[in-house]
DNA sequence: CTGAAAGCGCTTACAG
DNA sequence: CTGAAAGCGCTTACAG
């Protein structure tokens, strides 16, 4: 494979000069046949300068790190999208990390994104990182942090960690239950997250937040496990059904998509008819929705722009931007399916 | 940072010696106290080899690109977990191009990851390349290889490019027949893959020899889209709908899970009861399948084990071993859901 | 057992 | 307008 020299040789000139064209450098005037001779030459030659040479001296990689707890949350499908098209159109690669597939089986997802972190970063391969990981410990991010290295959090914060993109969690969460209510549910519980998360955190609060504005009693809250997953769901929903069968919720609000699809399960499972008997609303929203049964009614979060909108300030950081804390503005949508419907009797 | 020099003279040492002891280099004998007071101070420096320099030294970057057309096919997820586990054991990173992903809207996912190809390759960054894109134009692929780039590809073959995994998808889709045959079928239609790739046309293969050897005839075969996605089978589905009620097939294979899910999405806008009057399966298999209306009957193959396998062939052939073509040996499983029944009447 | 030198392929002041 | 030099941080023959 070519390199500079080969094509300065071509052309007749230093290999200084035809990097200056070569890159565009703009403050540099050179002659025209000049340029033309070395872009040609260049092109004769399909040079294509070394990343790792031009990193090397640049300390600029054009790559960005995305460190995420699993590519398999379909909720967070959408966050995904936004920063591969972002940083696509920004001319930045970007190096996944998908912790729970890289974890050997029964590993520890967060043990292989520390490491992943000491790996990439440490390594010099990244301009900087995004941190899609809401349920990293706090610690975790703080230490991230604190390395120096231009970081931003998605869907998630810490304190004392500047630089992140959220949505509008409590928003989004109101808007599930004012459909509830406004369906005439008046036990709503909430099927939370168990992580003590400023994310899970901020989900409760709406819940607390709508359920006050509906004029509505605060039920039990049954947690999903650690990780939104469908097993997370199922399990939540299995001890909803164990508890006492008399005041049980007539709508249930689920703060992850997939604990919501494990939700239906364990409810058909138990033989408990989804809208008639309990309806069911999901936080975030993915295509699958409509093909589950029965189709979920969800909220569907912006975020597509959270994750456009995280690359978006990672590359502004990496040219000297001040970073802050954003909340996107584009507002939550419910999107009624079937599984929501008025309370029985 | 602290960097090699940093370490050596905090050891007393050359930074040769440094890196040798730190690289483990076998061939070479240290006093272990020398080795000693290198590790430590690596330690505390909390040293990290500069990724870049190594690799511009070594070339080799040990990481490796996946191009992949879309991160969201669930049929494929499976893939792509055995190809980040295996990587992750064997030290690499990996690099994901989500060609659907990075294309910008309406845009041409192929030309993204041609594009990206040129990028990574071209730059020096990668040691090598999967190419799990069934549906990548055989020249495309054929250029790639042309190129000398060590390369696998997973999920298809090509003519004249070496190295490939592939799993047995005419036995897979033979399962799905036999499955079928067995409830009592005898109209079995097949919704394949436009795609004129090796993968769409085994999976025919598959279907017309499983259907001769039940001997049952070859049902005019409707087509899905070119890619295989919720979509493509619902359009699939549709045109089966449009044509002539009699002889109407009374069992589906369809190609793709995604297609499936369109499929059954189809079948429930026109009122046709599945599996009672009409049964669906699908090739290829996700947890999803438990939760979509109704659960859908698929045949599972070893697709993890595919994965794995590509990146064990791409690290042994980095590693001077010539690359093979194989056939996961891993046999294809039927997983019965509620999409199939005996025919109707 | 360890050091000194060269070089991977770039970019960027510095000269002229 | 263009060239020569230095250096990014490593590794690896080559000496001794």
């Amino acid at each position: 494979m070519a390199n500079l020299r080969d094509v300065a040789r071509r052309a007749g000139v230093d290999p200084s000069t035809a990097s200056r064209v070569l890159r565009g450098d703009p403050t540099q005037q050179v002659r025209p046949e000049t340029r033309e001779r070395i872009l040609s030459a260049a092109r004769e030659l399909a040079y294509r300068p070394n990343a790792l040479a031009r990193g090397l001296r640049t300390r600029r990689t054009d790559t960005i790190g995305l460190i995420i707890p699993s590519l398999d949350n379909l909720g967070f499908a959408d966050v995904t999208h936004g920063i591969q098209a972002e940083a696509a159109a920004a001319g930045r690669l970007v190096m996944v990390v998908d912790a729970g597939a890289a974890a050997a089986p029964g590993g520890d997802p967060e043990g292989v994104a520390a490491a992943a972190y000491e790996r990439l970063i440490g390594d010099g391969r990244l301009d900087g990182l995004i941190v899609a990981f809401a349920t990293l410990d706090d610690r975790q991010v703080a230490r991230l942090a604190a390395q120096g290295v231009p970081l931003v959090l998605v869907n998630r914060r810490t304190i004392g960690v500047h630089g992140s993109v959220v949505v509008d969690d409590a928003r989004g969460i109101g808007l599930a239950v004012e459909h509830l209510a406004g369906l005439g549910h008046r036990r709503i519980g909430l099927v939370g997250l168990d992580a003590d998360t400023d994310t899970a955190r901020r989900r409760v609060k709406g819940y607390r937040t709508a359920m006050a504005a509906a004029g509505l009693p605060v039920e039990e809250r049954w947690s999903a496990a650690d990780e939104p997953t469908v097993e997370g769901g199922r399990r939540a929903a299995d001890r909803l059904l164990a508890g006492p069968r008399r005041n049980r919720p007539t709508g249930l609000v689920v703060a992850s998509l997939m604990s919501a699809v494990g939700v239906l399960a364990a409810l058909r499972d138990a033989g408990i008819r989804v809208p008639e008997q309990l309806s069911v609303v999901a936080f975030n929203d993915h295509p699958f929705a409509d093909h589950t049964a029965p189709p979920l009614t969800t909220v569907r979060m912006p975020n597509r722009r959270m994750g456009e909108e995280a690359v978006r300030m990672l590359v502004a950081a990496l040219q000297g931007a001040p970073v802050g804390d954003v909340v996107v503005p584009e507002p939550p949508e419910l999107v009624t399916r079937r599984s929501t419907a008025p309370p029985p009797g």
